[in-house]
RNA sequence: GGGCCGGUAGCUCAGUUAGGGAGAGCGUCCGGCUUUUAACCGGACGGUCGGGGGUUCGAAUCCCUCCCGGCCCGCCA
């Protein structure tokens, strides 16, 4: 791709279409984007590029980068081109500070008191490949990291290359940007010196690592551009007002022994990749991101790619943050949603601030199945249509794998997420089935596999209920309660204890319930309410008549007896 | 101080590309389901579209301005 003919594609196709050529509407905003990637005319593969550091925890926030770029690579799928989706692990940054918090490569976050936290603050300096696994399971410190956020885009079904900045400098892909760079350090000066104050005539935008201590270093002395070799001292660095301290040594590296910094290093990626399309988050968007624009055209003599921003999200209304907990990642929320579901999140507008509310999820979740039905046209909402109908596919992407291959994804059915929570006051999963086939959810012709998956989602609205320890928390008790009820409401309890163990199913016992406590002249709340302590030790819960209806009689019977 | 992005019903949001009806779900309230007890059905209430100004026959949408929130304008990524 030449700078040339992008701005000539460029400037003719606006020519075209304010000639009366009106844009294409798009109710998803995958295909906005794009179009204006087509528009740049891209040899395949198309490559999209999203960027990890891999510095502690994948959290949530990571997610944006998988599957703002996925929706849009699957659009560009669809159209007909081939298309990569790379992450590139920033991994030959130094470790600056010791994070507070660490992932376990199951995605639960700890502590540093359960890793080598010593091993972590004497490879202070170090690039992160060069730091071992604080778990001693990966072959270093960015591998366990970088395996997070794989991890996650395979528990997302994303597919996504990985690739390494550690290994992309070894194998010398960044030597022609390297030397672009350094035979050309008054042109980079005058570039970055309008976006940073720190860059001066003494500037050079290359950190050698140190042959002798290993640290990255920022003092070159000399540099040697038809020798391919920087001369530097591995001097002290300060870091945020700490310094790590250097070892003095005095060498000579190798362009690909050594590193660009960010602002340098990023448009150096588009260029090695080929990078056609990056979303990226609303704190690069006027930092690096104008800069590395600058750099790209004006040093490297690349178009960047189309860019994206997108607005950060928050978490129950906070900013998510791992040092202050407010933290949720991938593995959390699949044991609460299906990853469909998610996937959903990321499909609503990335310009938006959106807010993640985990004791809400279940309207995340109702949201999510209307717009599940209006992608099969059946909800009358024609925006909402138009949008689900474009989006669902990528959406759901390869869930209907796991289907038989006859399925109808119209037979599909979903629980409502807060009746899912009721159902999952009970173990039994026939009974839970029952409970949902009573309540009409499931028809006779319904077939296995969406009766499977319908009932999945009741383990998940359980363990939310649980988290969220909310008014859905409840479980039936096994052992007899500690309750005291009044002479009236007991009478009550025994005749309705009787009527039970005569056989009669749950709509008889519910309207029996009313009777009995008319007939013993109990209030009828009371009486529900002295039902829910025996069951379910609370105030309130199921539908109740209809619920024991469905429980096994002689455990009814003794605990309406107050006998077990 | 300058810049970018957001602000639509109690909550979560759609609608902003391409100017024309202010909407949905949930919640709330009322009613229905022989039955006040979370699931099902119907209805209602609910808005100065952050404020103000402008353009226009017409503005949530375009322009200006102000307010609020986040981010960037050191280093780092």
């Amino acid at each position: 791709m030449t700078d040339a003919d992008g701005d000539g594609a460029s400037a003719d196709g606006d020519e075209a279409s304010a000639d009366g050529e009106p844009a294409a509407f798009h109710a998803f905003w995958a295909d906005v984007v794009a179009d204006e990637i087509e528009a740049r005319n891209p040899d395949d593969p198309i490559v999209i590029k999203g960027g990890v550091s891999p510095s502690g925890v994948a959290h949530l926030g990571n997610v944006n980068e998988v599957m703002r770029g996925y929706f849009v690579a699957e659009v560009l799928r669809e159209r007909g081109h081939e298309v990569r989706q790379v992450f590139t692990s920033d991994d030959k940054d130094p470790l600056r500070k010791i994070p507070r918090k660490l992932a376990n490569a199951d995605g639960e976050i700890v502590g540093l008191g359960d890793v080598d936290a010593g091993a972590l603050g004497r490879n202070l300096g170090k690039p992160y490949t060069s730091i071992p696994d604080p778990f001693g399971e990966a072959t270093s410190y960015a591998a366990h990291f970088a395996g997070l956020l794989r991890a996650d885009a395979e528990r997302l079904g994303v597919p996504i290359e990985m690739l390494s900045n550690t290994d992309l400098y070894a194998e010398g892909a960044f030597d022609d940007v390297t030397r672009a760079v350094l035979a050309d350090l008054e042109g980079v000066r005058e570039v970055l010196s309008t976006y940073q104050d720190k860059v001066d005539d003494e500037y050079v935008p290359f950190n050698p690592v140190c042959a002798s201590c290993g640290k990255v270093t920022e003092r070159v002395t000399a540099v040697d551009v038809e020798a391919g070799t920087v001369d530097y001292v591995c001097a002290d660095m300060d870091v945020g007002g700490d310094t790590i301290e250097g070892c003095g040594h005095e060498g000579t590296a190798t362009f690909r022994e050594g590193k660009l910094p960010w602002r340098l290093e990023w448009p150096g990626q588009w260029r090695v990749l080929g990078v056609d399309f990056e979303p990226f988050g609303k704190d690069h968007a006027e930092g690096s991101w104008p800069s590395g624009v600058d750099v790209a055209r004006n040093v490297l003599g690349i178009e960047p790619p189309v860019p994206m921003v997108y607005e950060w999200f928050t978490l129950n209304g906070e900013a998510l943050s791992s040092s202050a907990g407010n933290i949720v990642t991938v593995p959390e929320l699949l044991d609460l949603l299906e990853p469909e579901v998610l996937r959903y999140f990321f499909a609503l507008h990335p310009k938006k601030a959106r807010d993640l509310e985990l004791a809400r999820l279940d309207q995340l979740v109702d949201r999510f199945d209307r717009f599940e039905r209006a992608s099969f046209g059946e909800v009358d909402d024609p925006e909402l249509v138009r949008f689900a109908e474009r989006a669902y596919p990528f959406v759901v992407g390869d869930v209907a794998d796991e289907r038989p291959p006859d399925a109808d994804p119209r037979d599909r059915v979903r629980l409502p997420y807060t009746f899912a929570a009721v159902l999952g006051m009970v173990d039994d999963p026939e009974l839970r089935e029952q409970l949902a086939r009573d309540e009409g959810h499931f028809a006779d012709d319904t077939p296995d596999w969406a009766v499977a998956e319908a009932l999945e989602r009741v383990e998940r609205a359980r363990n939310w209920a649980e988290r969220m320890d909310n008014e859905y928390n409840y479980r039936l008790q096994t052992e007899l309660p500690d309750a005291d009820f009044d002479a009236a409401v007991a009478a009550a309890l025994d005749d309705l204890a009787d009527f039970v163990a005569e056989g009669h199913d749950g709509d008889a016992i519910q309207s029996e319930m009313y009777e009995t406590a008319r007939e013993h002249g109990v209030e009828v709340a009371d009486f529900f309410a002295a039902g829910y302590r025996l069951f379910f030790d609370e105030t309130q819960g199921p539908r109740l008549g209809e619920f024991l209806g469905e429980l096994e009689r002689d455990y009814v019977v003794a605990r309406l007896r107050r006998e077990a």
